[in-house]
DNA sequence: CTGAAAGCGCTTACAG
DNA sequence: CTGAAAGCGCTTACAG
């Protein structure tokens, strides 16, 4: 924690000297820099990062604004950031909003203050109270994104993965089908709830038998969906293709808490292929996102960003892919144990599509 | 990003008027305040953290070091963190290390160069090559602890929790049990093994039963430490107790695979009390760490530390706690229907204690 | 190739 | 109560 004075007086030059010697070095004698070179070892010199920010007005870090990081799925797009940009020499700072607008907001009013040099965002909306910031501020919109002219965008193409599994769904002979959505705040869900009414309507000619009902991406909130999905055996679904993976995690605790079996009795889906979605008994047939790719291709597109704010907005759109799993059959695989008790249908959330 | 000269000019008053507006409002005239309360919020005005930080040299910001942010625990306890540090005023930096000592030493030096007043280090090694840096920066060690004079430690007995889920084990009769550890170098782990070593001898006065094997706290270490105990029908244990719930995930998976229930034909144990743990099925029983509180304790710790670095440095205990769930029952409750094959005993890791 | 000097945007004693 | 000035630790034209 010595300073650039001590290192210079120790090796009998001047503070410029040293700075050269860190930032071009064949700017200098060998000799000098032979002399500057011990003296920054022998002092354990490391340029204050605080310093070089104000001076070179950069700050080599880039804020990762999340919603749920705990999410194992958003964590490892997060990994898969800082990986790209510790090779890159930026550090990166997370904000958890914890779905809290104003978390949010106050993560994006930080990054701003020179904190940051831009911000990798995950939630469906800009982390910026007026929109105008977005023009001057380097923002790159990530999974579930928003829209605006000078952000660019990574993200799979969400309706068509959708279309994919609902395809694989009515392929296997399912004919009533649940979606548990995401918030209605969230944009992907959007996407994938167009892309599942478009595959079902495309193949039946209507949507009756597709029933959707709401979740806000977190397990537990799966469970209470399936739940109500659950209150009516009569129009009960015979597959369930839930928003994400935590929530078909959920979705599969109440099909086993109310008696019945996966995928004997309904067949489950997720999305994201979060790691233990492959340990589940039965294994988990969920959408593939490529998480690694999606966070290299966000830190990448924020850098361009920060160095040619002017150039062209580009907007990624990577392959996912269908994993297969256990959690999948036909219907009616399932003797019919279970009495009837035709309640209240419908009571809480599930509505027609 | 205006800067605070355009505030001054706009207010007609010097920068140091404007600098105590915001920092000292009561030394203010009410009508010069409203004057430069005004030219700021016209503006919208934020100060540049970066020359705050270089002027007051401090950064209000910590750095949290884990190996491994997708593991859903660790990240939880970040978010506690990030709770607390929010409502102090501090922002929070995460590195990731991945378990590689190379980057964990990056962030620890990152830290120092004025991008963080201190640090806290969920790994079981300092974040810095010279132990004398760990008296001159301020460090908490959090969960997997390391032990230094000048640095706080925040954990749950790891040594009790293990004699305490032991206890049930031994209760409900087992008296071959296997565990799954974490890595040679976690600490946590260690006092966890001498726990449930003490449990065992402490009770059948010898270790005959006990066996080890080793994993990285992943959920497919778990799986493949699990089906490496599994070679051996007639050594067989009838219960497993996991140091993590992830790696208890990944042995119920090689218990199914190997065509064997839980809990009839073996029972599993956690450790952590994820949120996914919950909802599997069986429901895992595991030892439950206040996450939160972990996190808020640690970050305490940390800002006493940064005020008054010569205070006191504390080891603060948290309580754990039994989580039950259904993964335990009585051993050979089911019935013998798997024929012998008494195949390579041991051949993978596991060693008798 | 090297140094003296200005300045990044703030804060805070020091005067008044 | 308010302002002028020094300085936090660097970098980088500008001279030489």
């Amino acid at each position: 924690m010595a300073d650039i004075r001590t290192v210079a007086a120790l090796a009998g030059v001047s503070v410029a000297t040293v700075s050269r010697a860190l930032s071009a070095p064949d700017k200098l004698r060998p000799e000098t820099l032979a002399r500057v070179t011990d003296a920054i070892a022998r002092t354990g010199y490391n340029p204050n990062a605080r310093a070089q920010g104000l001076r070179r007005q950069r700050s080599r870090t880039v804020m990762v604004i999340v919603n749920d990081l705990p999410n194992p799925f958003i964590a490892s797009v997060v990994r898969a950031i800082e990986d790209r940009a510790r090779a890159a020499g930026y550090c990166v700072l997370i904000g958890d909003s914890q779905r809290c607008r104003t978390h949010e907001l106050a993560y994006g009013t930080m990054a701003t203050r020179g904190i940051a040099d831009g911000i990798i965002q995950f939630g469906p909306r800009p982390p910026f109270g007026t929109e105008s910031d977005l023009a001057r501020f380097p923002v790159v919109s990530v999974l579930d994104c928003f829209h605006h002219p000078s952000v660019p965008t990574v993200q799979i193409d969400n309706r068509a993965a959708a279309e994919d599994m609902m395809a694989r769904l009515i392929g296997l002979g399912h004919r009533r089908i649940a979606l548990i959505t995401g918030p209605v705040t969230s944009s992907q869900s959007h996407d994938r709830a167009d892309g599942a009414r478009a595959a079902f309507a495309g193949h039946f000619g209507h949507l009756e038998g597709l029933v959707a009902t709401t979740g806000d991406y977190s397990a537990e909130s799966g469970r209470l969906a399936m739940a109500a999905l659950l209150d009516s055996p009569a129009r009960r679904p015979t597959a369930v293709f839930c928003f994400n993976d935590l929530m078909a995690i959920g979705a599969m605790k109440a099909i086993g808490a109310a008696g019945l079996a996966v995928p004997a009795d309904i067949s489950v889906a997720g999305f994201d292929d979060i790691e233990v979605a492959r340990f589940l008994a039965p294994a988990l047939a969920t959408v593939r996102q490529p998480a690694q790719e999606i966070g290299t291709v966000a830190f990448d597109l924020l850098e361009q960003r920060i160095a040619s704010p002017a150039a062209a907005v580009s907007h990624v759109r990577l392959p996912h892919a269908i994993r297969e799993g256990e959690s999948l059959s036909r219907p009616g695989m399932a003797r019919h144990r279970h009495g009837a008790g035709a309640a209240s249908a419908m009571r809480r959330g599930p509505t027609c599509l």
